[in-house]
DNA sequence: AAATGCGACAACCGCGTTCCC
DNA sequence: TGGGAACGCGGTTGTCGCATT
């Protein structure tokens, strides 16, 4: 125990598990002040937990937004997946899980998985699924891009038309079409431009969206997973 | 029924990073 | 720009409940 951790302990610091009048305590303080400033929580309720111990809490057991129960088949499947790509990076692993914590992910993973370590054809098994989802992605995102041209072409060429239909109105002294639709036309194609790409729909999602650039970086996946074998598994340390 | 083992999860600790003065 | 405070992260430990012996 370090020596500010037994002077809080001195000055009456409360340690170990949280009572139901602290949690409401700290749940009263975040619905007033918000997250964050976690020192100021036990000058302004009177609670005898350090900063650290109130944003510990209330970010693994009193956010509201957390996910109860059980991690589900589909979650584990995604842990496993990005556990495989990312290592013990929790928190990140815990971005693409809503609702869960990288506490909770953490500690499943060592529960689970820990002791009964993937086997080498397994963990590359995980990469190459992952590996195919990312290409089935760039597929779509490219297939979507497509479209989004074709699209944009077939506007250029129905403009060119209403151009040269009205130059042949004026010609022939006659009103032009209605504005209003072309406005509304070009409205739904820059819609769709911001709404089709699909990095807008991962916001939440810090996971790197392969380019062409990445196959640098799954070369270097490969040869970790081709280096891992080789030895007798000391390397790792976690394991 | 008591002792023991073990899984699950909450909480703590140390350290690196970021922020602010 | 340097230093301290605050924050965030990953590793580790503690505790509880259930199953097994």
């Amino acid at each position: 125990m370090d020596a500010i951790s037994s002077l809080m302990l001195q000055e009456g610091w409360r340690k170990g598990p949280w009572t139901a009048l602290e949690d409401r305590l700290l749940t009263e303080y975040v619905q007033q002040y918000g997250e964050g400033s976690w020192n100021s929580v036990a000058k302004l309720t009177g609670l005898r937990r350090s900063g650290k111990s109130c944003r510990l809490r209330w970010v693994n057991y009193l956010r509201p937004d957390l996910k109860r129960g059980k991690i589900t088949p589909d979650e584990e499947t995604v842990i496993l997946q990005l556990h495989a790509m990312l290592g013990n990076r929790w928190s990140a692993i815990a971005r693409c899980l809503p609702g869960r914590t990288d506490n909770e992910i953490k500690n499943y993973w060592r529960t689970h998985f820990k002791k009964a370590r993937p086997s080498r054809r397994a963990r590359e098994q995980l990469l190459h699924q992952y590996q195919l989802q990312q290409q089935e992605q760039r597929r779509q995102y490219l297939q979507s891009l497509h479209l989004l041209h074709q699209h944009q072409h077939q506007q250029q060429h129905l403009q060119l038309l209403q151009q040269q239909s009205q130059q042949l109105m004026m010609s022939q002294q006659q009103s032009p079409p209605e504005p209003d639709h072309q406005a509304a036309v070009m409205a739904m194609v820059s819609n769709d431009d911001q709404q089709g790409s699909p990095a807008s729909t991962a916001e939440h999602c810090t996971l790197p969206v392969p380019d062409d650039d990445d196959a640098l970086l799954w070369d270097s996946l490969w040869k970790l997973v081709d280096g891992d074998g080789c030895g007798d598994g000391s390397s790792g340390g976690e394991y």
